[in-house]
DNA sequence: CCGGGTAACATTTTT
DNA sequence: TGTTACCCGG
């Protein structure tokens, strides 16, 4: 296919700074391809001296292969990976520009947790108040917005002051351990340019090029570090759609992209607009939801594609329902499975629906949710890793130190961490070294055994290649037989993600050598290069569409995907736009707005719009309004259905539908009694299944009386009186 | 020191 | 409802 006008004029400017405002489905990723192609087609420019981030390990590894079939092996030498692989990369580079080794270690959220935690203790704060998720999300704030340890601004409020504290112990905490977290591998690689400009310069001067894909995503942080780098020269290529933003949440700045124009005069815009992935009825309906957004530069999408199916919208009795709904469709398709998705906010909707695919053997490849690398066996082992990568990593250590349990417990730790603070040395020196006051002899003779074990490992850390090393620690620490004493029902399972976790090592070792990029690079080891992998891996990067499996994902993850089939489950006010999106304001209204546009654009043919009148969640039941994204849909462009047993004669068929019924038991028992009775707020009930509770509200008369209990046990229920087997007492 | 038990809490999205 | 974190008894 060639090239359209726009995409021809965004590929052919090549000098300056260009802004590519890419709708959904308008080829950007073939704009990129053919640009640096283009660019490398002046043979003054080689690979490595193109710059090239996108979002995801998987974008950049698709990118790199499409421009491996127009320009060839050339292509391995481009600078393309994430954001964070990017940095990684130069801070391994010269980490000791900063006081690190080049073998520092990437902290996790795990990993954040556990420290925030340790320093909200040691600070002697209320653990309550500094909840380690709240005080982790201040730290990711700052950093997003390049803000350092000492530059936040308490404003003389005592919570933000004490934040402001624990934010310089964490980070001189981080370096000590030799570690860095997410944000600062991004806000690091700006101190080390702040920190040596010359270093700076080289690095203007050897990416003659940058390219920056998905722009509406990034944060201050990132925008800082491209534009540090394209600031000499100004070649810069940015492509973003501001209708795509779906990461304000964590740190995203729209402004990145609304703001181009400003941040480098003389940019040049150029807009892809026309849709080339989804026929014209999907389009019209992504683009009137989208209209209702107000926060917008406005562009209009096009297709010169086939109207198409209508756009379906199913209403669904329950989860339930609404699953079965989906594997019927599933089962339906005259066409490979693969081609087919199933998007949802939350990762927890998967479960009805995996459980219906399941019952019916339907094969399915899901992304996201407990992911294999946050399986306590296999974090284990990577915890050993780490620590033989990186001794100085306590994280590492303390999570080690006792698993397999060989009789070190907390005291001890407690013991050998005081010691390394007195000495301001890792605890594995301490550990190490010859003697620790206040152990015992059964400890100290315990801890020096481990440490003889894992003595060689550090040392085999920096030679070999992953593999020997990892069945090695296996072996030693006898791990397999500590999974079996412990493990009772799911042991099978732990055992087999270990040996998973061994072919994925195999596998890395395998390709180890393929993977030589840069002659410029220092040989970072397989062992760190394994780890760093593993820590800036994301769910999609692994995703492929399986032959016969239906792929089953949140919204979230759908970007950059697209399928022909998609139908997009849990369209309900609360749960799509979520509840707790953006604390109500209007700015999490439209993110949430623009997250329906991306999941809706993915369709290349055929879109379905499912909401269930209820919803099991927690222990309840909870009644949902349609989306209000529905309401939006231009009517002409839908064909609705509902479920069956939401048309069931009744008298509330269709507003209670069958799932009283359901969770309260058929009532052919006899056993309801059908108590007329009037219930009235404030009376106190008994329940057979929920125990007693006190009316709340009570709507309706007779056979419609409706009421909203509380129990004492099984909190908040909407019940119908007259299946209810209520009692008054 | 270990493991089992219970109680509280949780569900937005993730590089 | 399911999971995780902490507590207490062995």
């Amino acid at each position: 296919m060639e090239l359209n006008t726009r995409q021809s004029e965004a590929v052919e400017q090549r000098e300056g700074a260009l802004l590519i405002l890419a709708g959904a489905g308008s080829g950007k990723t073939r704009v990129l391809v053919h640009r640096i192609a283009r660019i490398l087609e002046d043979a003054r420019v080689r690979p490595w001296e193109i710059l090239a981030v996108t979002f995801t390990n998987k974008a950049a590894g698709e990118l790199v292969e499409r421009c491996r079939s127009m320009v060839g092996p050339l292509a391995e030498g481009l600078w393309v990976g994430t954001f964070h692989g990017i940095a990684a990369r130069l801070l391994r580079r010269h980490a000791e520009v900063l006081g690190f080794k080049p073998s520092f270690t990437i902290f996790d959220r795990d990993d954040q947790n556990r420290l925030i935690k340790d320093i909200v203790k040691e600070l002697g704060l209320d653990p309550a108040v500094f909840h380690h998720d709240m005080v982790r999300a201040f730290l990711e704030k700052a950093k997003n917005e390049a803000v350092a340890p000492g530059e936040t601004d308490p404003g003389g409020d005592l919570v933000a002051t004490r934040l402001a504290q624990t934010y310089g112990r964490y980070q001189a905490r981080l370096e000590r351990l030799g570690a860095m977290d997410f944000g600062d591998l991004i806000l690091n690689v700006i101190r080390l340019f702040r920190t040596d400009p010359d270093l700076l310069a080289a690095y203007q001067k050897r990416f003659r090029q940058v390219l920056v894909d998905e722009y509406q995503d990034t944060n201050h942080a990132q925008y800082l570090m491209v534009s540090m780098l394209a600031a000499a020269h100004g070649n810069i290529c940015v492509v973003g759609d501001d209708d795509q933003s779906i990461y304000a949440w964590r740190g995203a700045d729209i402004r990145n992209i609304l703001e181009f124009e400003r941040d480098f005069p003389g940019a040049r815009v150029i807009h892809l607009d026309q849709n080339y992935r989804s026929t014209s009825n999907i389009i019209e309906a992504a683009a009137a939801v989208i209209a209702n957004n107000r926060n917008r530069m406005g562009k209009a999408m096009w297709t010169a594609n086939d109207g198409g199916e209508a756009v379906g919208l199913f209403t669904a009795v329950d989860e339930r329902d609404e699953a079965r709904f989906i594997a019927d469709r599933v089962e339906a398709l005259d066409y490979d499975r693969n081609r087919a998705a199933i998007f949802y906010r939350t990762h927890a909707q998967s479960r009805p629906i995996e459980e219906e695919l399941v019952r019916r053997a339907i094969p399915y490849v899901i992304l996201g949710g407990t992911r294999f690398y946050e399986r306590q066996e296999v974090r284990d082992l990577i915890a050993y890793l780490r620590f033989a990568a990186n001794p100085l990593d306590d994280l590492a250590l303390a999570r080690i130190i006792n698993t397999p349990a060989r009789g070190i417990g907390r005291r001890t730790w407690e013991r050998l961490v005081e010691a390394a603070r007195g000495a301001e040395v890792a605890v594995w020196k301490v550990a190490a070294g010859a003697k620790v006051d206040g152990l015992g002899t059964a400890a100290s003779s315990r801890v020096a055994a481990l440490a003889a074990l894992a003595g060689p490992w550090i040392e085999a850390a920096a030679a070999g290649t992953v593999t020997p090393l990892l069945e090695r620690i296996i072996d030693e620490v006898d791990y397999l037989s500590h999974l079996e004493r412990r493990g009772g029902e799911d042991a099978d399972s732990r055992v087999e993600n270990v040996r998973e976790l061994i072919t994925v090592a195999q596998s890395f070792d395998a390709g180890f050598d393929a993977r030589k990029l840069d002659p410029e690079d220092p040989g970072l080891g397989p062992l760190e290069t394994f780890l760093e992998q593993l820590a800036l891996a994301s769910d999609i990067d692994g995703y492929e569409a399986k032959g016969g499996a239906v792929s089953l994902m949140t919204v979230h993850n759908s970007k950059g995907l697209e399928f022909d089939d998609i139908i997009m489950a849990g369209m309900e006010e609360g749960l799509f736009p979520h509840g707790r999106a953006g604390d109500g304001e209007a700015d999490g209204l439209e993110e949430e707005r623009r997250l329906c546009y991306v999941g809706m654009t993915r369709a290349r043919r055929r879109l379905t719009l499912v909401h269930a009148s209820s919803r099991h969640v927690f222990g309840t039941w909870q009644r949902n309004l349609p989306s209000r994204f529905l309401d939006e849909l231009p009517q002409g462009l839908v064909d609705r259905k509902r479920s069956r047993a939401a048309r069931l004669p009744g008298p509330f068929a269709s507003s209670i539908g069958g799932l009283e019924k359901e969770s309260y038991g058929p009532s052919d028992g006899g056993a309801e009694g059908g108590s007329q009775r009037r219930y009235s707020v404030g009376s106190r009930v008994v329940h057979p299944m929920f125990g007693t509770g006190k009316v709340l509200k009570a709507t309706g008369s007779g056979e419609g009386e409706k009421l909203v209990v509380r129990f004492q046990k099984a909190g908040l229920k909407k019940l119908v009186a007259r299946y209810a087997r209520l009692e008054l007492i």
